[in-house]
RNA sequence: CGGGGUAUAGCGCAGUCUGGUAGCGCAACUGCUUUGGGAGCAGUGGGUCGGCGGUUCGAAUCCGUCUACCCCGACCA
């Protein structure tokens, strides 16, 4: 492609309204062009990206044996209202309506359209497994869409669902989507970490999410050091410490701790670490109040504390005035000696010794506290976020944390909706059965901003070269007054075109400066750069975007250089 | 949905308080000069000042109202 034929617009200043760098570098490399909020039209540009990741996406899919489909994005209300959906997926449907008033919403994600098609088209076990994707468009009414691509309301999907006649071959589909989606973050050339979801609400058995590493993600992420391990922060488990629990030293003792309520201001008034102090909070029980109990310095994780059988669910703190009635305090001073409730200490705060806690009297703290001396609890349980430096679950390394941007997940569906929408086949014994299902997505507009986000510096975008809209960029330095650049730049071009390298050819009557600003902007791997000055010694420079470092090369080696570095690397 | 903010040329902004015929930089177009890191000079085009209504001799400016967009929060298969 040469400059002169393609719609190429780009810009020195950063749109306002953008707020990450992935957004803004979109914005000014011309990829994107805003019509409203969370709608954006992809120029030529930035659509040879997305149909560059989609290739690597559809190639990878079509190995696993899945099959390509395409279904409508406009769905019947009808279908929604079968699984119960049509409600509860709440604002973020759009409904719409037709001439008639038939009620239809635009599709955000098409497990009701897949499941009444198997329904209709899967009628034996021999039909299984089978497993259906399309990449589409989606719409998703988002209450806040924000940073460009990576949150719009509009946005490219590919989604996946396979059916199964058991538990087993779901797994096996599984697996192979999880190794598909690997591979395909691996040929994109992104740092990526594969995650263990919470199944939540949905139910199944498992679920993983798959993000892509950047400073800027929206979801915290908990990983070992040294293993594959990987986590939602508040997935994450925090195994019991490997010492036991050290022997009394210290006499049981009561002091005043006038004002002092939070954890902070206790360990601050008696001047010891936070992680001496034992944080005791009241919920609602199924059988009376529940106390539960985790260390200063650890947090409360709220869905591992739901999912205790004696705690009510949803999970719910009691009032100020609940409290008083019985710790005889205010939440502020309550502690787990003499406490009229049932104790769950968190593993870490079992292992405490010489410890600090509220003497449910308000404005007094117990120092020297020890376990079976002086307080008691009826069960131990994980109910604390980990922290950086636990031991990881799997037994290698330890956490660490980092952010992540979701690109991709997978699911485990079980027949949540075979069983409401009575998709069922006849089994090996004639028996009519819910098929088991899965569904896999990836986000592929997403992932174009995902991986400018992992791959930028103060000059632009970086691409790696498999997904880059070009792989090589010609810049001619003068090419409308040296009939020499001229010439030569167009022969590379042809015989790069030739030998199947993506080249862009910058033929614009623009200074040098110019260019070089532009080429940095865009983000293309190689920038071959054609003058006088090189030409003399009958060579041409080549830069690499990633370190913007040259060297000089003979003319006629350029083609097979590029060739090599554009096919080699991700 | 709660809180805050913005809306003036393609982009970034000034002008609004204190009403008087709309401006700057970048970008675009033309010409001349320049040519290895976003050139200089001269000239040109482009604006229902977000919409509607009101006050006024006169509204970008004051008042009312609607809309759009952005930020923070809650929400999020």
């Amino acid at each position: 492609m040469k400059t002169s034929r393609f719609h190429l617009v780009t810009r020195k200043e950063t749109p306002a309204d953008a707020e990450i760098v992935s957004h803004q570098l979109m914005l000014r490399a011309g990829l994107i062009n805003k019509l409203g909020a969370g709608l954006y039209t992809w120029t030529p540009l930035g659509l040879k990206v997305l149909r560059k990741v989609e290739k690597i996406v559809r190639e990878e899919m079509d190995k696993t044996g899945a099959l390509e489909m395409l279904m409508p994005a406009v769905q019947p209300a009808e279908l929604w209202q079968e699984t119960g959906r049509w409600e509860q997926f709440g604002g973020q449907l759009l409904k719409i309506t037709d001439r008639a008033g038939r009620d239809y919403c635009f599709g955000p994600t098409h497990e009701e359209v897949i499941t009444d098609f198997a329904r209709k088209e899967i009628k034996s076990h021999k039909q299984l497994p089978v497993n259906f994707y399309q990449i589409q468009t989606k719409f998703r009414d988002e209450i806040r869409p924000r940073f460009g691509v990576m949150r719009a309301r509009e946005f490219l999907m590919k989604d996946a669902y396979s059916f199964h006649i058991d538990e087993a071959s779901l797994k096996q589909t599984y697996q192979d989507m999880h190794d598909a989606y690997c591979r395909i973050f691996e040929r994109i050339g992104l740092k990526y970490r594969a995650v263990d979801a919470d199944s939540g609400a949905i139910g199944g058995s498992g679920s993983q999410e798959f993000h892509v590493i950047a400073d800027s993600g929206e979801d915290a992420i908990a990983y070992s050091d040294s293993s594959d391990y990987a986590a939602n922060i508040e997935k994450a488990e925090a195994l019991p410490p490997a010492t036991p629990r050290p022997a009394p030293t210290e006499p049981l003792k009561c002091v005043d701790t006038p004002g002092a309520k939070s954890i902070d201001e206790v360990a601050q008034a008696l001047d010891v670490e936070k992680d001496r102090v034992l944080k005791t909070l009241l919920v609602e029980g199924e059988d009376g109040p529940v106390a539960l109990v985790v260390r200063g310095d650890h947090d409360l994780n709220e869905i591992k504390a739901d999912h205790l059988p004696a705690v009510k669910s949803p999970l719910r703190f009691l009032t100020p005035d609940e409290v008083k009635a019985c710790a005889g305090c205010a939440p502020g001073s309550v502690g787990v000696a003499g406490l009229n409730a049932r104790i769950i200490a968190d593993h870490s705060a079992a292992n405490m010794a010489d410890f600090v806690t509220g003497a449910n009297e308000d404005g007094k703290h117990l120092t020297g506290v020890n376990w079976e001396r002086d307080a008691h609890y009826d069960e131990t349980a994980d109910i604390r976020n980990v922290v950086e430096g636990d031991p990881s679950p799997d037994g290698s390394g330890q956490l660490k944390f980092a952010r992540g941007i979701e690109v991709g997940h997978i699911f485990q569906l079980g027949d949540k909706y075979s069983k409401a929408m009575n998709a069922v086949v006849l089994d090996e014994n004639g028996k009519s059965v819910p098929m088991k299902m899965g569904c896999y997505g990836i986000g592929v507009s997403r992932i174009v901003g995902a991986a400018i986000e992992q791959n930028h510096d103060d000059k632009g975008i970086i691409w790696p070269t498999a997904i880059a809209p070009f792989q090589v960029m010609i810049l001619p330095m003068n090419l409308h007054k040296s009939e020499r650049v001229k010439a030569t730049a167009h022969q590379l071009y042809e015989d790069l075109q030739k030998a199947g390298v993506d080249v862009l050819l910058d033929d614009r009557k623009i200074r040098p400066g110019a260019m070089f600003a532009d080429a940095e902007l865009l983000g293309i791997p190689w920038q071959v750069i054609v003058g006088d000055r090189s030409l003399d010694k009958g060579e041409v420079e080549l830069k690499s975007r990633k370190n913007l470092q040259s060297q000089n090369l003979p003319l006629d080696s350029v083609v097979s250089f590029l060739l090599q570095q554009t096919t080699s690397t991700p």
